[in-house]
RNA sequence: UGGGGCGUCGCCAAGCGGUAAGGCACAGGGUUUUGAUCCCUGCAUACCCAGGUUCGAAUCCUGGCGCCCCAGCCA
């Protein structure tokens, strides 16, 4: 039944594994946003789950207050279920198809005495809750006959009050301990707002605590998942279903929520980095959500692998960057065809070299799998090399091209540095080498070459933008309570830079939007929707491991 | 004694009374026309603390301590 040698196991497949009853799940969104690195895990859960068990998984809008809610937002999340790779059968559903049915549910929660329409406004409410510390006291309104709350309860669906004039409130109890009992509000009063499912059907909106478990228990979920602040609610959730006569009581199991360090995966705050410009878009590529991730360059499976990695649990899942990195870095060493592209160039003019000769060398598409093929990259006298692979004063560790010293340009010659050129202001504006024409392909005579260039050919090289970027905040927790100040504080202002004069190989010409590549020695890149004929533009996913970067910052 | 939850390596995480899996990170070494990949090796006498039960405890009991969540007519 559960886990294969690749899915670990985790405290919710063992409770499913007990009960033997079947596996039903539902992954519920709201949408009032896209979908970020959080939600994956919960995709992967709820997808997973019942991929695994042989069950369903309802992909189900909580759409129960309209106010916050758009269309634009259901497609983006529709299409990021998709792209992660699951699929759940037929329609979405929504929460407001179960309206009718909810209200039929509230009236019978009144005839039971179970619920009443109360009159106190929000503020009231709020003091006759109590605090933390402090029982609460019964609304005035707590006994009103079931008759009378019938008949306001019609009349609030009948548009007879203004918003927050009164709300339907289940009737529990005012002095438990847990503050969800304390006769929840469950239905309140919204003039005006035009629903993006049910128009004006409705001038009022069911409660999350009310709508959630009816809808789970419609539904026929078996394991309604979700997060570990859920589960104050839980009570509720079954107060409701163990109240109402009901097809069936789904199981509410709650885990840990994602923290990836040196983001944030708060909607509202994400919303709040979009609306104020912060970033460029929910699909930025510096954003944690699924869009941006994708546009950045991170492909469905690193993310499944990812949510793989950090488990199921109740203890606080806060996850390195690191672990994300490495499952990116996994899946496209496996998969990315590698290219050459100059990130920062700097001319090379091989002195020897024919003035109108250019060769066609043959590169391997993956140095370790031979099936993925070869292309050929053009080679002439005039080359571009990036400025990091030159120094004139270089640390004895440093193996690229120093004057005087030689290195193997990638797939080609070896070449040696015998020249600099600079402008008036000092600055290097080319290097003059020489080649030996008898190592392509082969090791020199009598002397070892250690270092290894990448390098693309002047007169063939594809101008291109590439887009590097970094991670979104400086601080490890952005948003946690203990810093001081707001989480926009942390922004890291070097979370883009733009290289707007790169050159990269022939080949990557024909790159179509959302293709992978590995540019060697510099890491991963995708090709960005901007991308358009005359102007190539690529992200970096991720760079490559650097253990040079070590070396050189601690000596 | 407001309620709920959590505490196993720097970060995740197995473990469910029989003597601490794995991944990431990190540190060494080998191969290499990517300082990449790949391959070895190392990395918790110790499981928040203190008592107790037991031949035996991360696992059971008792008492502490620490951290997280809850006072929306949001979800």
């Amino acid at each position: 039944m559960s886990s294969s040698i690749n899915t670990p196991t985790h405290f919710i497949r063992n409770i499913i594994d007990q009960n033997k009853r079947g596996v039903t799940t539902r992954f519920p969104p709201e949408p009032n946003g896209y979908l970020h690195i959080g939600h994956a895990k919960s995709i992967c859960l709820n997808f997973g789950l019942a991929e695994d068990y042989n069950g369903r998984c309802h992909l189900r809008f909580d759409d129960t207050n309209p106010h916050k809610e758009n269309a634009e937002f259901i497609e983006a999340i529709k299409r990021d279920v998709t792209w992660l790779g699951y699929t759940w059968g037929g329609e979405p559903r929504f929460a407001s198809d179960y309206f009718e049915q909810l209200y039929q549910y509230a009236v019978e929660l009144i005839k039971k005495n179970k619920a009443y329409v109360c009159d106190l406004s929000a503020e009231e409410t709020r003091v006759y809750r109590g605090t933390l510390t402090e029982r609460g006291k019964d609304s005035p309104y707590r006994n009103r006959s079931i008759d009378e709350n019938l008949d306001l309860f019609a009349r609030m669906r009948a548009g007879k009050f203004t918003d927050g004039q009164c709300v339907l409130r289940a009737k529990i109890d005012m002095a438990a301990p847990n503050i969800n009992l304390r006769d929840p509000a469950i239905y309140r009063i919204r003039h005006g707002v035009i629903h993006h499912q049910t128009g004006e059907a409705w001038c009022m909106y069911p409660m999350y605590d009310f709508t959630h478990c009816l809808s789970d228990a419609i539904e026929a979920i078996t394991y309604s998942l979700c997060t570990l602040e859920f589960e104050d609610h839980r009570p509720l959730y079954d107060w409701f279903l163990d109240t109402l006569a009901v097809p069936c009581h789904p199981q509410q199991i709650e885990f840990s929520r994602l923290e990836l360090q040196y983001t944030i995966t708060s909607k509202r705050k994400l919303s709040q980095l979009v609306d104020e410009g912060v970033v460029a878009n929910w699909d930025d590529p510096r954003m944690p959500t699924i869009a941006g991730l994708r546009r950045r360059g991170f492909t469905p499976a690193s993310l499944r692998d990812f949510c793989r990695r950090i488990g199921v649990t109740k203890s606080e899942n806060n996850v390195e960057m690191s672990v994300l990195e490495s499952c990116i870095r996994e899946d496209l060493n496996d998969n990315a065809p590698r290219r050459m592209a100059v990130l920062h160039p700097l001319k090379v003019v091989l002195t020897n070299y024919d003035e109108d000769k250019t060769e066609k060398i043959s590169a391997a598409n993956h140095p370790q799998k031979e099936e993925m093929g070869q292309r050929t990259v053009p080679f002439s006298r005039e080359l571009y090399i990036d400025r990091e692979d030159f120094r004139e004063e270089a640390p004895k560790k440093f193996k690229r091209l120093v004057i005087g010293g030689e290195v193997r340009l990638r797939n080609a010659y070896v070449i040696r540095c015998d020249m600099v050129v600079k402008d008036a202001e000092g600055e290097i504006i080319e290097l003059h080498c020489s080649y030996d024409p008898d190592t392509l392909g082969k090791t020199p005579e009598g002397r070892k070459v250690k270092g290894v260039i990448h390098w693309v050919s002047a007169a063939d090289a594809i101008p291109a933008e590439i887009r590097l970027y970094d991670r979104l905040f400086t601080q490890a927790h952005p948003d946690a309570n203990s810093l001081e100040g707001n989480f926009l504080d942390y922004l890291n202002p070097d979370s883009l830079r733009t290289l707007t004069h790169c050159f990269v190989e022939a080949s990557l010409a024909s790159a179509q939007v959302e293709d992978h590549f590995q540019f060697e020695r510099e890491g991963y890149f995708t090709v960005d929707p901007d991308h358009h004929q005359g102007q190539l533009v690529f992200n970096r996913t991720v760079t490559l491991r650097d253990s040079w970067a070590k070396i050189e910052k601690t000596g």
